[in-house]
DNA sequence: TATTCTTATTGTATTTTATACTATAACTAC
DNA sequence: GTAGTTATAGTATAAAATACAATAAGAATA
């Protein structure tokens, strides 16, 4: 058969941006590449080759496995990546030999988000020095388009939140008070938030309930704590319809 | 260099799921696979192998030209359709292998959104029988996992419409009645709207301009007729930042 | 030309939601 | 006990969404 070079046949990965909050904004999950071949320290978006048995989502699911432990995270397929330029640097493609070793000339990615409590115990993962949190006011320059994904990614959060309001909660405490929870709405829309009118807002959302607990140790009033209470999330989206 | 079947390595299309609006309900345009190897009537989602030296959006860009003969149509990647098991049926396998040429295991695509006028005359396309525009509520089974993508296309016109309301007018002619509007939007929701209140609603909106013309050869009281100024929406645009 | 038929056109009252705005209470640290 | 910091709560106003029906215009037909 004919035509062989003229189809692109090619390899394709997966990139995780994993958001975390640490009561203040939002961070990224970033990975160190072993240095074997880098010229400096060296941070991108953990990801992987899919593999010929899985589809993206799973492949995405096993990366996120890897690093958190979790087996059914939370997570969304956003975009996917795959301009032939990609993969234009020499060091990046070097890395991903010698990463998978295998002879890799282009690769398109599928771009996922998800979202992890910061506070969170990480893995050690075989192929990364290390994990590491990253304000996303703070990015290094990243190989491949990574710091394009991050960019893409902050205006999808957005959208994914209005769809399904839940998934704040993936990135706060089993218990978190109301300015943690406001702080967060900051951190994901960058605009600051009425203190009184968000109070008014939170009273009315029946699913995020009040508890009879507060913070401890804090050098102030301490705070009520809420929980976020998922059977009545449920409830209210079969309501409304 | 091991590893070879441990990651996949494959092709990879892009599909295009085109819709068109007949002023009553939304079609999608199908195209027939030559009957060759095909057993009946088979119509399925234009698309492409990408090429080696383009990206899926310029590859997307490719096949919508071909069809319609418009050099930039209003286009957004969706989604990537990724299982292992979407080449699942020899039919559609020896059909992919007829037509580009190449023996052809593994398949993903990455899946398109476009608009375009119904009435526009589109082009013959030597590697498809004929072009039909399809009512979605009566679309055939289709090869691969095309019903799927259909189906997850509807719900991301929506959040398209939300995110960006001109792509409506991509809809319709460049003159349109208030009904005509009324009538999209309400089959792009599947909901009826209030006839009064939508009035209100498109007097307030200062890109929808009122023409000193209307329709003619109509049974009935002719309705004004409206135009979509781009220059007038753009401005707004920028006025709400 | 009178009648019928179909669709176009318009306004008001009500409810809901968003916004702007500040004073006091509770607790910690010193 | 005093200073400092954050938590908590309400009202008035504006804007937006919703519910609802009667009349006008034109075409077709008798």
């Amino acid at each position: 058969m004919s035509g062989k070079d003229q189809f692109m046949r090619t390899y394709v990965s997966v990139d995780c941006v994993v958001f975390g909050f640490d009561s203040n904004q939002l961070n990224v999950l970033l990975v160190e590449r072993n240095a074997q071949l880098a010229h400096s320290r060296d941070l991108k978006l953990p990801g992987s080759l899919i593999y010929q048995d899985e589809n993206a989502d799973e492949a995405a699911h096993r990366v996120l496995n890897e690093l958190t432990g979790i087996k059914k995270m939370t997570l969304k397929q956003f975009k996917s990546f795959t301009s032939p330029k990609r993969t234009q640097n020499p060091d990046d493609v070097r890395w991903l030999e010698f990463a998978y070793n295998n002879k890799i000339d282009r690769l398109i990615t599928i771009s996922y988000l998800s979202l992890c409590k910061i506070n969170r115990r990480l893995n050690n993962v075989a192929k990364y020095q290390s994990l590491d949190w990253c304000p996303v006011s703070e990015l290094p320059v990243m190989p491949f388009d990574h710091n394009q994904i991050v960019e893409e990614s902050l205006e999808e959060i957005r959208r994914w939140v209005e769809f399904d309001p839940a998934i704040v909660f993936e990135l706060l405490p089993s218990k978190f008070t109301e300015s943690e929870l406001r702080k967060l709405y900051e951190a994901i829309y960058r605009k600051e938030l009425d203190i009184r009118n968000f109070h008014k807002k939170i009273l009315g959302v029946e699913y995020i309930v009040p508890l009879d607990e507060r913070q401890t140790k804090v050098a102030h009033r301490a705070a009520r704590l809420y929980k976020f209470d998922k059977i009545l999330y449920n409830k209210r989206m079969t309501t409304i319809e």
